[in-house]
This record gives C-alpha cells, structure tokens and sequence, in this order.
DNA sequence: GTCTATATATCGATAGAC
DNA sequence: GTCTATCGATATATAGAC
C-alpha cells in the first residue's frame, strides 16, 4: 500500500518532471535559435520557464547539455517529417517532386530548425558529433530519394551522374536558404522569400528545378 | 621644411595607421566568423594582432564597430567578383551558366563571407541594415542577371515567370549550402562537399541546375 | 525538487602615463 | 598613437536551506 502511493506520487512526480524538461527545452529552443549559442543567455531561458535557473542544471548539467538537448529535439522532429513522405505508386518525377516540396514545407515552417542547423555549423558540427542518435537516424534521409533515383534511372528518364546525396543537398540548399538568408536577402533585395504571396510559387519552383534538372538530357 | 617634415611624418603615420587597420579587420573577420558576434573576443583580436586592444577602441569604437567593419569589407570583395563577370557576347544560356558558375567560384573560396553571412542572418540583418553603402552597392547583383534574362525570354529560350531575383536566388542557396552547412553535412551523410574531387562536377551541376529550370518548358 | 544567494570567471571597455 | 593595468558588468555554475 505504502509501495503503491509511492510509486503513484513517483509517476507523477516523473510526469511533471517531464513536462517540465520539455517546457525547457522549447524555451531554450527559441533562446539559442534567436542568438547563437554564446549569445543564447540561461538566465534568460529560466526567466520565461516556469522553473528556475537551478533546474535546468539540474536537468541537463550544463549550458552545454540543454543545446545538445535542443539540437536532438529539432532533428527527431524533421525525422518524423521524412518517415511521412509517402509516394506510392508516383513516377519517379513526380515522386521527386513530392519529396522536395515536403523538405521545402518543413523548413519554411521550422524557422528554429534551420537557424540551429546554422548555428551548429558555424561552430563545425562539434555538438552534433556527440548525438549519435543523430548521426545514424538522420542518414537515413536520402534512402527514400536513392529508390526514386535509382527508378528514374533505370527508366532512361533520369541522368544518372547524380546521386541521391546530391539531390538531397540541391533540395536542401534551396529550401535552407529560404528560411536562413532571409534576413540579409530582403535587406539588400528588399524581397521576403518567405512572403505568404510567394509560397505557391517557389514551392512549385524547388519541385521544378530538381525535375528539370535530372531529366536535362543535355548534361549527359 | 618644418610643415613638409610634419607632413612627410603625418603620412607616413597614415599609411601605417591604414594597414594596422586592415591587419586588424583580417585577424577580426577570422575571429567572428569562427565564433559567431557574442562568441569573438575582442582579446582574442587583439592577441593575434600586431597592436593592443586599446587601438582596437580607438580605431573602431566598439565591438560592434569592429564587426561593421568587418562586415563591409567582406561585402566589398563579393561586389568586386561581380563586377568582373564579362559575359559578353554569349547566349543567355551560357551566360547564365557563366554567373553561376562564377558566383560558385567566389562562394567556395571565400568560408569566412558565407560564415559571416549565416552569423549575420542570425541576428536578423540589425548590422547589415546600418550599412547604407552595402545595401546600396549590392543590390546591383541582379542587374546583369536581369539583362540575361530578358534576352532568354525574349529569345523564347528561357520560362518569363521567373525572374533575376529568383534566379540569384537559386544560385546564391545552392553555392551558400555547400560551405554554409558543409559541416553538418559532413557529419550526417558523410560527404565533403568541398572536397577537391567534387568541385568541377559541383560546378557543372549548380550550371546545369539553373540552365535546366529556366529552359524547362513544361514549366509554363 | 525547488528556492535564494553567491562564488567564480570572463568579457567589453577605459584610465592614464608616455 | 601606444602601452599596462584595471574597472564594472555580466555570464555560467553552485552552495545550502527547505
């Protein structure tokens, strides 16, 4: 009796705890994403949680600890996004075009994504490094675009001096580049890529770019 | 001969006080671009200069004075790049491969402008914005993009609903990717794309991409 | 698990002599 | 213009009571 109230007071203690960490990290998210790592401040991550400076420490140890925290939650979420991506039974074209709109549709809606994958490049990927979570579940972003490649190929349909990890990277470029010069390109071309009038057409445009490219049978 | 020595003196303390100005813009566009505005020390500088910190503030002001600079400067170089692009008498399709491939060029070689530009995008453009002379001199970017354009479209050569900022846009987020997020890259899908061996086949790819999408008929 | 108070370190910026 | 020494603010991290 006394073991089943403590367990009972133990699950919801872990419950809160839980929520609790969470809360953290989506605070620490919109932290470190609006002012790089050495500009994100943990005062300020406490300050808009409904904890204490002391437990985040608590938590996840260090400043250090609470980013790698941050870095994995962000990564697991555009996991989740490419094991969606369901073509069925589309030509290859119109497959690749549907894998590219889906990457464009997540990072034009994940703002904190792209500017941590910034961040983390700006400091060489050393806090990546260390998830190998992250490093051996996200590989697994090409294997869907290597099948739809691979089908193309074999149909004459596609040029085959390009491989999935460069289709994956022109898909990425363009929809990165959206969301993390955004700022720096309306400034100088005073034009918002991510302007809601503009959407339609530049997710048709990344869709067209990466067919028109792969079926060019002038680069052969 | 008093005021020509006082001159002859003055201009020489000019000339030095120039390249000790520019010895420390280098040392500080290394500095910021590695570690980010609120990651780079200005001791850090300051150490690897040949002068202290004070000339540092008396110089430039501020740490933010300092990262203007630097700022400028990296934006001055680009500008001269496109100004050297001579198209000539090419047809718009080569001609459009021509700044591509150039815009690659200068993208690949240049780490710390890409670095600077991401550090820059993070903190919302707030530095770029007080820069009257960047915002001004860049935008022209485009100009030689747009006559290419018009020429290809007028020729019925190249889709009419994508314009010169979309264009700089696709080849800007293609050539920015490929050091921008070379780290993470590298890290996730094991590829380099810096790596020597890739380069020309990167380069012919980013021509193929734009010539492709802007000669795709099934776009219209 | 949660709070207040504080240690410890470091950074941007400056004082003041020369 | 150039140096050394240092201020004052602020950051990460922790101590210790409850």
């Amino acid at each position: 009796m006394s073991d089943q109230r403590s367990e009972a007071r133990e699950g919801a203690a872990t419950e809160r705890a839980v929520r609790t960490q969470g809360d953290i990290i989506k605070v620490a998210t919109a932290e470190f994403a609006a002012n790089g790592y050495a500009g994100a401040r943990v005062d300020e991550i406490a300050a808009r949680t409904r904890t204490t400076k002391r437990m985040i420490y608590y938590y996840f140890g260090s400043k250090e600890g609470l980013y790698l925290a941050v870095l994995e939650r962000v990564y697991a979420q555009i996991r989740q996004v490419e094991r969606g991506i369901h073509i069925g039974e589309l030509a290859p074209d119109a497959a690749l075009r549907t894998i590219a709109e889906a990457t464009y549709a997540h990072h034009t809606t994940h703002e904190a994504f792209i500017q941590l994958v910034s961040i983390e490049n700006i400091h060489r990927a050393e806090h990546l490094r260390q998830s190998e979570t992250i490093l051996r579940e996200n590989a697994t972003a090409i294997t869907l675009l290597e099948d739809v490649i691979n089908r193309g190929v074999r149909a004459g349909m596609f040029r085959d001096d390009v491989d999935a990890v460069d289709v994956h990277m022109m898909i990425s470029a363009y929809a990165c580049f959206h969301v993390a010069n955004r700022h720096t390109f309306a400034a100088i071309f005073d034009r918002d890529m991510l302007a809601p009038g503009l959407q339609d057409s530049h997710r048709r445009l990344i869709g067209d770019m990466v067919v028109a490219t792969m079926t060019d049978r002038s680069a052969d």
